[in-house]
DNA sequence: TTGAAAGCGCTAACAG
DNA sequence: CTGTTAGCGCTTTCAA
């Protein structure tokens, strides 16, 4: 490895003039910058990152901490983050829980090794993650968490569209197929579903605790655990929705004839099949890491909500009756 | 931030005493040894990572360098060498190109910020590649590049026996819709395929370039782009598999009745609904990293290739002719 | 405009 | 068994 010394050696300067040579060149005069600039173009010089820590107290990096790797929900997350991140030469310590250590404890042990986190933690608690907020800039998603800044996808509201349009086309009783985790967002997204549909004179048939694969849905459609005037249904996920419209299908009920189906996701690869909706999730992880480089100390305690988008596909239709 | 020296005087011992105590501990008295490392706990002691890099020489971090985040077939890979990474108190730097940067921009931007890398590049240049191994120990995925170790899923393989599978059903007239790279794996698929079929008296029929989402399945359907003998096809991805059966269906073509589908890759979340190509990834994923971790310096320039597994579906049946 | 020197926090020789 | 010392490679005062 080539070390800032070897350059100054070439150059006939000291570390000091080489140093800034390359990160303060206007303190030095044009023609000694530009000797050193091409020689360690030349050289291949690569500043030694600990060094650089160590001395400077910043790594450069911001670490980011999810559940899960798999889970195409927090994939988008993770690109929009890391995307905003390597614009402005960040590097993105990525650490995922999948049943190995908690998120908290993977935070921890990031403590000294980057300059922030972005934290995804449906399941720890309020007080943990207060804490680790305490020993580094820390952003939330998808959470609430008093004096921590938070960035959340409004599905909440985005759901409340979800039934407008639902009633819109004359749908009255809908069932809803809730998040395995039974987190406090979806109960706030089954409380906005029973709110707009109860004004429009119906109501909501909700089956919790679902596994987002398609055979989910494939067993529900078998099984209709909706009271049989439910004409439409919302599921959290597209794979589960992708389920009750094949297995209904295969069943001889028409999709969307005879039942609507929505997904409270977005599948980008389901195409305009399923009415969804979707979150701007890349936008969200660049607003996130922005917010924690832009004042990287202590950032600014407040709740960013990520409005959702309806996303009108081929899966829903007017309802017969 | 607690720093080595700060929990040395709490003990009053020095620092070097207190180093020992946490990383060779055997080296120390019983009695001081459980006083540093009490100190530590309560204080909450944090080494800073650059220091000990700066001395060690190794950051304890390794690089994975992706095409995209958001891709469904690299999560899994990037959750195996996660897990592996974690379990030896290793950090994991992803960085994806994602339309930003080419994967050896970012490999060289993370030279010293990692002991090694783990590479995905469909499409970078060998020279590069080699180049790059020359810099830093690296293991690359899914590709052969001369003189450096890799880890392929041996999908070619795969291929033939999903080809045999169908063969048995009766399936003569097969057709085969491939990747969007025309990728040399890709090639190798086609080839597999072909020998297979022919060997069993029938042919292939290539649909190149396509994206993997559902839309393109259902595009599929509805132009039919093969012979009119057909009577199975397989797609490189799941969603177009999907598209496929859905939109075959749509139409009134019996799916598996009339025509069986096959997908080249495999998504958990079809279930088993698709008859599909398993390849172990996150397993795969986890070799890449173990191999890096065992010879640090310079693994072993080999190929290892990881044996796909047939998933037989739903999707797939006896040829009706 | 440049150089000498100190020091970031840690670890490992080397003495004692 | 423990302490002293030197130094990893960089940046930045402080003087010249």
């Amino acid at each position: 490895m080539v070390r800032l010394e070897d350059v100054a050696r070439a150059a006939g300067v000291s570390k000091a003039t080489a140093s800034r040579a390359l990160s303060r060149p206007d303190l030095v005069a044009v023609e000694t910058r530009e000797r050193v600039q091409r020689l360690a173009a030349e050289m291949g010089l690569n500043l030694n990152p600990a060094a650089r820590a160590l001395f400077t107290g910043r790594t450069g990096a911001l670490a980011m901490i999810v559940p899960s790797l798999t889970n195409p929900y927090f994939a988008p997350i993770l690109a929009g983050a890391q995307q905003e991140l390597t614009t402005g030469n960040g590097h993105a310590l990525i650490a995922a829980s999948d049943g190995g250590p908690g998120e908290i404890e993977l935070a921890q042990s990031l403590l000294g090794h980057a300059d922030g986190a972005l934290l995804i933690a449906p399941r720890a608690s309020e007080d943990d993650i207060r804490q680790l907020a305490s020993r580094m800039p820390l952003v939330v998603i998808d959470r609430h968490v008093r004096d921590v800044p938070a960035f959340v996808a409004d599905t909440p509201r985005g759901v409340g569209q979800l039934v407008t349009h639902l009633t819109e086309l004359g749908h009255r009783r809908i069932g809803y197929v809730g998040g395995p985790d039974g987190s406090s967002l979806d109960r706030l997204r089954i409380a906005a579903a029973k709110r707009r549909v109860t004004a429009a004179g119906g109501g909501v048939d909700v089956v919790g605790s679902a596994t987002p694969e398609l055979d989910t849905g494939l067993r529900l459609a078998a099984q209709w655990p909706f009271g049989s005037d439910v004409t439409a249904v919302m599921a959290y996920s597209s794979f589960i929705a992708l389920g009750l419209l094949i297995g209904l299908r295969e069943r001889g009920v028409d999709v969307p004839g005879e039942v609507s189906i929505a997904a409270v996701d977005h599948l980008a690869a389901a195409g305009g099949l399923l009415t969804s909706l979707r979150v701007p999730l890349e936008e969200l992880g660049r607003a996130a890491v922005s917010a924690l480089r832009t004042a990287p100390t202590a950032p600014a305690a407040r709740v960013t909500k990520i409005r959702a988008e309806l996303v009108e596909g081929r899966s829903t239709a007017v309802a017969r009756r």
